[in-house]
DNA sequence: GTGGAAAAATAAAGTAGTTTAAGAAAACTA
DNA sequence: TAGTTTTCTTAAACTACTTTATTTTTCCAC
């Protein structure tokens, strides 16, 4: 890839935010001006439990997850992250209080930030922003709606089979220990539904 | 009460918007002039399954219960919308396309609808408006953000105690055959889990 | 390319939550 | 205030999923 990387990442989050809002070359820049680049190796931390959460992440390249382990020490997965993802723990940036979340890269990773002084700033700067980011949330939203409600309605069979339908890129290059921690069930029982699945 | 109800609902809502935004007087009106005033008897449907959502709908009287039914005709509960707490089938609103959800008035209730139409006029005409619903929407989506999390990683009695905590004002009103149906279990087993509870 | 670690598969025993059924209590409707 | 319907409780049998343990396979760091 050589030195167009640099140039790469920035056009992926332009196109992300040209889905719902135009910017000019100024805006653009501007923008760019507000954001850091980051990166972090395969099973670095980006972030742990007691942390406040700086930044909001835009990935641009590898996949990050983003979890709790509870009192078991059990790993429960609350997303992944992959290219032209948006990721963070939103309650502890939002209030900037101590978060309950690791975030953790599966594959060396590569990602743009937006501190939440940033944040700010872009919203006074480039109003239109409050557009783009009631538009991503209402996304996340309705996707966190369903997801609720495929976990209080279907088995795991069935959520496995969703998941597999709705994030096959994500499906293919995660393991089945961190698929099973998606879905909240073990990695064995997820074993066994594929074992069962795979003899149709 | 009489004739005082009339305005309360929107001061209600002026409120509600007031924690993000200011608005002044002709600003007030201009989002009034868009608004509809709403009810429903207990037991009545707002909304069925197959219909597009025409309207966002901000609760000021009464109780409403966002569900579905599954192939085995059981219950799950999205969502239930008290006082202040705005509510609809968020999908279906935003694409214009038909829902798979319930609405239902579990008590009389009365609400101020917003149109499609004049959801978009609203961000025209008063573009601050984007950023009420930006906050409003990543508030929401902390909330579901959590309750995906308490699905993957609590048993059933820990979410029970939650919602008790979490609210209150609702577990109050709400039947325990709902409050099952919005927590992913059988009525049989809350029943099970509250008396096991009181035996403490 | 090899050794060590992590992930995946399989299986048996255990548990959280469901199903079915029937009676008791509460809550609407007339 | 009685009659009807719905909700709640209890309990026994059942199932989806977990736990624990062992073996096999995959992966990746050196």
């Amino acid at each position: 890839m050589g030195n167009q990387d640099s140039k790469a990442p920035y056009d992926l989050i332009f196109n992300n935010v040209a889905r719902f809002i135009d910017l000019n070359d100024e805006e653009k820049e501007l923008f760019k001006s507000l954001l850091r680049q980051g990166s972090a190796k395969r099973k670095e931390f980006i972030m742990q439990p007691g942390e406040v959460m700086k930044y909001e992440y835009f990935v641009t390249k590898g996949c990050l997850k983003v979890y709790t382990l509870d009192r078991n020490g059990v790993e429960h997965v609350s997303m992944f992250a992959i290219e032209d993802y948006w990721t963070g723990d939103m309650a502890s940036f939002t209030r900037q209080q101590p978060s309950t979340y690791f975030i953790k890269a599966l594959e060396d990773s590569e990602f743009l930030m937006l501190s939440k002084q940033s944040f700010e700033q872009l919203f006074i700067k480039i109003p239109k922003f409050e557009r783009f980011y009631r538009n991503l949330y209402q996304r996340s939203l309705v996707s966190y709606i369903e997801r609720v409600n495929e976990g209080i309605s279907l088995t795991a069979e069935e959520r496995y089979e969703i998941f597999l339908a709705k994030y096959p890129q994500i499906a293919n290059r995660i393991t089945q220990k961190n698929l099973a921690a998606y879905l909240g069930i073990t990695p064995e029982f997820l074993s066994m539904i594929r074992s069962k699945m795979s003899k149709r």
